[in-house]
DNA sequence: AGATTGTGTCATTAC
DNA sequence: CAGTAATGACACAAT
């Protein structure tokens, strides 16, 4: 437990110790330390007394049925209760709610009040509804139910409201059947299927939609905060952070606004929702780059981006706007709070990275002792690394930046069910598992690693919680839901994922750039890759057109936010940290796609500051495609991406293989090549980034050093004065008890230095002793016998025998008084000598 | 066993 | 800012 605070305090050390440097005095720094689980644990502590009855002061009764509970946690979640509560007694109090609610509804939002998690379903939505209106709850307001009751209850006129891309047109029906909400059991459907599809397609998606309610506008923004003030958060952390991963935690900062600061927004979770996702070719992503390029840049942006005629509905929106901000104070302290799990978090993701840099020095060193150097089998590792994220490249890819989320947190345990993280950052998990596994590339990629890999299926789908914090700590993570399927989904994974490195948790340090690099600058030859497309034998020749539209993508597009993204917070979540994410990027051959098929979450993560999207208007995409083209020219037996994934060993054996002509291995060693060189310039410039940050760390802490040095010599020359004010006093007083006479202070004086308090005491006036001549003006270095003379010996004792004369003797005068001293010092052995004249005087 | 050579990879720089 | 080519250094295997 302690190993894990200080661990947060460690990723926090450098804040820590810039504003150490900004504090004048090291010792008047203040430090804050802020717990991310405080909340939560008070919260499932209040829990435990609602259900042992401890402490209630309250009883709620509704329907003839009693519910003992804290009148200040319901005074804090619902209106209705904090009026109530206030005009009561103190005691004993009892309140009957209206007729109008039910037990049905009042009782998941009880359970909402003490563990931030609503279970409902479509039998009791509208219950739960009604009673969150009538009672006020602040995190169930109607924006979260104008989101989900479209998805619920929607009429079959809505079904398929929108073009479906063509992959997915025949197959991807909405399916509404009676309570099967959300998904069948054992088909997969697209995430417009889902019950949480809004309708779009000009058809009026949502019933209770506010006719106002557009995209862009954030209506249920549950972090009202500017976005400006919310990016400017993510980036005094992430320029804390080590450069290495700066830009990719940039990225992760538009996750982390979608993921971290949206923790509270309410979001759908469903229990259970390991879903099969059988190989469904025709569904799969299409990572091409053209079309994923334009995918997540035009997919993408397309819902981010505000239809015009949507404009004519800004001054509607505004007014919405307002009442939102509003709510910004109260949702200020819960997004901080957020904020902090989310740094928590990210302490724990540096955990895992030190320990997967462990791990890698263990299996280096294996490696090394299987006989070749360790720099090769480095390399190898490397390589298998990027194989293995070429094997992955579809899920991380499509959806690109997405896959910063899945950096940052880990990975596979989300939804693999081990669920640790779930419990440490269930903003996002939750935030993430609202949709469908098989809906959200995202979601299928932490549930299926790739082709062939099977996930068990689960059922029963019929219930789903809407949290608005996280995961119930309280619950182990084996009695949720999501435990059932998980080691069974990561074992599967294992076997299928070879090593299952795909589980970012357990990747080392190089594969996480590997495949980092391979996300951001591989992303467009492996994008076009048709494996992606459901083919993992490769690419099939003259495929590069990827004219196919990615399913992966389509989840997003199906669940088409535009009609009400502001009150979609898992889409606002991703929608905020990018802006308009109107870019659009078109690759030659690949298919345009409407405005209605952008995907607000893939522009999101690829469009932004980071210039990533630029990157996929640079020259680089040209060059894939015709590397696409020159493959399909050479007729290449296989992907470009798998030439780009095999170890030197793989790939000579794959030319081996194939036979390939002089014409066909020239390209793929040139595409080889090129391919290790944009890795290794990356490589270089992070370094490099890396180098340059840890300078300008350095130069901080020095002048943090400076300043704190400084300082601290303005404290010891204050130090000293005062020691020569009191030094000087004991002095006065020494010399005036002793009552001595003026040719004795000036012998004082003689040993005595120029700052030498005894100095003062002689007045410049003082006739000099006959025979003294200059020799009884202070001299700057006194002899170290001064520091022998006694406060006792001069107090008390006799003088010295030379001091009862009037006049000294020459041996005193010469200097000799060391002798004398020490000659005299029996009478001063048992007096504490008195403090050094030197050392004041010095 | 040591030297030489060829090959592959990586880091770096310049464009 | 990123990709690419060129270059040098290094490691390894074969000779």
């Amino acid at each position: 437990m302690m190993s894990e605070d200080f661990s947060s305090l460690d990723n926090r050390c450098e804040q820590m110790s810039l504003a150490m440097s900004s504090v004048e005095s090291p010792r008047s720094s203040v430090f804050t330390f802020q717990s991310s689980v405080h909340s939560c644990h008070v919260l499932r502590c209040l829990d435990e007394q609602r259900r042992r009855d401890l402490l209630c002061d309250i009883t709620v009764v509704v329907e003839g049925q009693s519910f003992r509970a804290h009148r200040s946690v319901l005074a804090s979640c619902s209106e209705y209760f904090t009026h109530r509560v206030s005009s009561h007694a103190p005691q004993g109090l009892v309140i009957t709610l209206p007729q109008e609610l039910s037990v049905m509804g009042f009782e998941p939002l009880l359970q909402f009040a003490y563990t931030s998690k609503l279970l409902f379903s479509k039998d009791n939505i509208l219950e739960i509804r009604q009673c969150a209106s009538i009672l006020g709850f602040r995190d169930l307001d109607s924006a979260c139910f104008d989101f989900l009751l479209p998805k619920f209850f929607r009429t079959s006129s809505s079904k398929l409201p929108f073009q479906r891309k063509s992959c997915c047109k025949t197959r991807c029906r909405a399916e509404d059947h009676g309570s099967e909400v959300l998904v069948e059991d054992t088909e997969p459907k697209p995430f417009s299927d889902s019950a949480v599809e809004p309708v779009v397609g000009g058809v009026p998606c949502q019933s209770n939609q506010p006719a106002n309610d557009k995209p862009g506008r954030h209506g249920g923004n549950p972090d009202p905060r500017p976005e400006a003030e919310i990016q400017s958060d993510a980036q005094t952390d992430y320029s804390l952070q080590c450069p290495k991963y700066r830009k990719f935690q940039l990225a992760c900062g538009k996750e982390r606004a979608c993921s971290g600061l949206n923790l509270d927004s309410p979001v759908v979770t469903k229990m259970c929702c390991l879903l099969p996702r059988p190989p469904n070719p025709a569904c799969l992503p299409c990572p091409g780059r053209g079309g994923c390029r334009q995918t997540p840049g035009g997919n993408t942006s397309q819902l981010l981006h505000r239809p015009v005629e949507e404009q004519g509905r800004a001054d509607e929106e505004q007014g919405r706007a307002d009442e939102e901000q509003g709510r910004a104070d109260e949702e200020q302290g819960r997004a901080d709070e957020e904020q902090g799990r989310a740094d928590e978090e990210q302490g724990r993701a540096d955990e895992e990275q030190g320990r997967a840099d462990e791990e890698q020095g263990r299996a280096d060193e294996e490696q090394g002792r299987e006989g070749k150097g360790g720099r090769r089998m480095l390399d190898e590792r490397k390589i298998e690394a990027d194989k293995r994220n070429i094997n992955q490249t579809g899920e991380r890819d499509e959806c690109s930046g997405v896959d910063c989320v899945l950096s940052s947190l880990p990975p596979m345990e989300v939804c693999g069910g081990k669920s640790n993280r779930s419990q440490e950052c269930p903003g996002f998990i939750e935030g993430t598992a609202g949709i469908e596994a098989h809906q959200c590339p995202l979601l299928a990629r932490l549930l299926d690693p790739g082709p062939g890999l099977q996930i068990p299926a689960n059922v029963g789908v019929r219930a789903y919680v809407l949290g608005s914090r996280g995961v119930d700590p309280a619950i182990p993570v084996s009695s949720q839901p999501q435990g059932q399927r998980g080691k069974e989904g990561v074992e599967e994974r294992e076997q299928g994922g070879e090593r299952g490195e795909y589980r970012w948790g357990g990747r080392s340090r190089v594969e996480r750039e590997v495949a980092e690099h391979l996300a951001q600058g591989l992303w467009s030859e492996l994008s076009c890759s048709p494996r992606l497309h459901g083919s993992p034998q490769g690419m099939e020749p003259g495929s590069g057109n990827c004219q196919g539209r990615s399913p992966s993508t389509d989840w997003l597009n199906q669940l088409d936010m535009r009609s009400n993204p502001g009150r979609c917070p898992f889409h606002h979540a991703l929608d905020r940290g990018t802006g308009s994410g109107t870019e659009e990027s078109q690759l030659p051959g690949c298919e345009v796609s409407s405005n209605s098929e952008r995907s607000p979450c893939l522009s999101s993560l690829t469009s932004g500051d980071d210039g990533d999207s630029d990157g996929f208007d640079t020259e680089g995409d040209s060059e894939v495609c015709s590397y696409i083209q020159r493959a399909k020219e050479v007729q290449l037996p296989f992907s470009v991406s798998r030439i780009l994934g095999l170890s030197r060993n793989e790939f000579q054996l794959l030319l081996r293989h194939h036979n390939l002509t002089r014409e066909q291995q020239d390209f793929v060693q040139d595409i080889r090549r090129r391919s290790k060189n944009r890795i290794a310039a990356q490589r270089c410039r992070k370094r490099k980034l890396d180098c340059i940050h840890n300078l300008e760390c350095e130069i901080d802490k020095l002048k943090a050093e400076r300043e704190r040095l400084m300082s601290e010599g303005k404290q010891l020359s204050q130090m000293q004065l005062n020691a020569q004010h009191t030094v000087s006093s004991l002095y006065q007083r020494v010399c005036s008890e002793a009552a001595l006479r003026p040719e004795q202070l000036q012998v004082l004086a003689k040993y005595s230095s120029a700052d030498c308090p005894l100095s003062a005491l002689i007045s410049s006036t003082d006739p000099p002793i006959p025979g003294l001549g200059g020799l009884l003006q202070p001299l700057a270095c006194p002899p170290p016998t001064c520091s022998l003379i006694s406060s006792d010996h001069l107090k008390h004792s006799e003088p010295p025998a030379s001091f009862s004369n009037d006049t000294p003797t020459e041996e005193e005068l010469s200097g000799d008084w060391t002798s004398t001293q020490a000659h005299d010092s029996d009478q001063v052995t048992d007096a504490p000598p008195i403090e050094q004249c030197d050392q004041h005087r010095c």
